[in-house]
DNA sequence: ATTATCTATAGATCTATAGATAATGC
DNA sequence: ATTATCTATAGATCTATAGATAATGC
């Protein structure tokens, strides 16, 4: 995939061979996002995450040049399978009649299928330096922007009412906020709703229907 | 205050007299919040903080056990002064027409105010022991509770149409996390939005006119 | 003489790298 | 002979405390 590729690109490596840079990444990765979610990006150590990628501290630092190196690609990668879980639902949605109920619908469960690690962008993007968080808000904008080019395309056809460019605009940041608080507030939310209540009710909610 | 004396008590201190320990954890506060919002809970040093609020490192270990004590202090701090912002906005309230967005009003301007320091909970309250997570998540439910007891009083007084009680609970909710969203997603809004435009449109969307 | 404050540092990390060793491909 | 991997550790922290000193109140 170009993106894959682009990240390749973006954060330096000792090593040549790029199809082991990919493999050994995505190890990398993999250890690192489950350590990071259960104790944090400080308290985790690179030795542990040298460890849970089967590899040994001084091959960990062939393929990146810092700790933060893994943090963003921890971040990218999150992003890039919440994106393509939005992506997919729209693509699968028939169009017609609660068509945008349904997008909300799979979002939101993407959200809580990801629970843990968007919990961790929302906590570890200051750990990043600058340059990558900026990447990182790109990333959530880019997200968001898909829900303005949905609703755009709803009003055009007539399902939603007409709305100004700046209503369109915060209702897609609403959605994917909603989305998350499931995450930072499933403490409480998920003692009193199943997550099906949930996304009834914020679609309810979302939709102006009270 | 009652609350500051149980806070007091909660966290041991060397020191015998307590309005000495008021004062000093206040300095220690102070000084603390605003280097963990300006560089997180874990690149902040004990140094830089006995720095900041004008004591030595030994002295801020006579009056806090540990760095996370000072965490926690920050953390309730911060959610005393927000409640306080909202406790305010409501008692002043006259009621009737309009008053619900009135309060919600206040609420943003809170958050608005306190932006860094929101942020600052969202990101660290994984930081700190397990026991005074629980106390931060029932501050902030508590924060919420405030408007779930508004939007019943208005429902009562038929300014709101009716709504069962899991709506109410989940709308109190929104209400709370559409004004933190200011806080973590200012970085695009306030481009887009002044907080005056945010709130009236955040608030036509809470209260469903589209 | 009791209480508060300070200085100096023990003890315990943790990141990142240098240099040695093993594996691969021509 | 080139590329990838490993072991061992340099160097740089940082938290928390012990023990010494200064300030306070009877």
């Amino acid at each position: 995939m170009k993106k894959k590729l682009q990240i390749t690109k973006e954060i330096p490596t000792q090593i040549k061979n790029l199809d082991l840079v990919e493999k050994r990444r995505s190890q990398i990765v993999d250890a690192a996002v489950k350590l990071f979610a259960k104790n944090g990006f400080h308290k985790t150590t690179t030795r542990q995450i040298a460890e849970a990628a089967k590899c040994s501290i001084g091959s960990l630092y062939e393929y990146v040049e810092s700790k933060e190196d893994v943090l963003y690609l921890v971040c990218d990668s999150i992003h890039a399978e919440v994106e393509k879980g939005v992506s997919d639902a729209i693509s699968r949605s028939k169009g017609g009649k609660n068509a945008l109920s349904e997008i909300i619908r799979e979002y939101i469960l993407v959200c809580h299928k990801m629970s843990d690690f968007i919990l961790l962008i929302y906590r570890e993007t200051k750990s990043l330096p600058v340059k990558w968080q900026k990447k990182v808000l790109e990333n959530e904008l880019r997200i968001t922007s898909i829900f303005i080019e949905v609703l755009k395309k709803f009003i055009e056809s007539g399902e939603l009412p007409k709305l100004d460019k700046s209503t369109i605009i915060l209702i897609a940041h609403n959605i994917s906020v909603l989305g998350h608080m499931w995450t930072f507030r499933r403490w409480f939310l998920s003692h009193n709703y199943t997550i099906e209540e949930y996304i009834n009710l914020q679609t309810n909610f979302i939709l102006g229907i009270t």
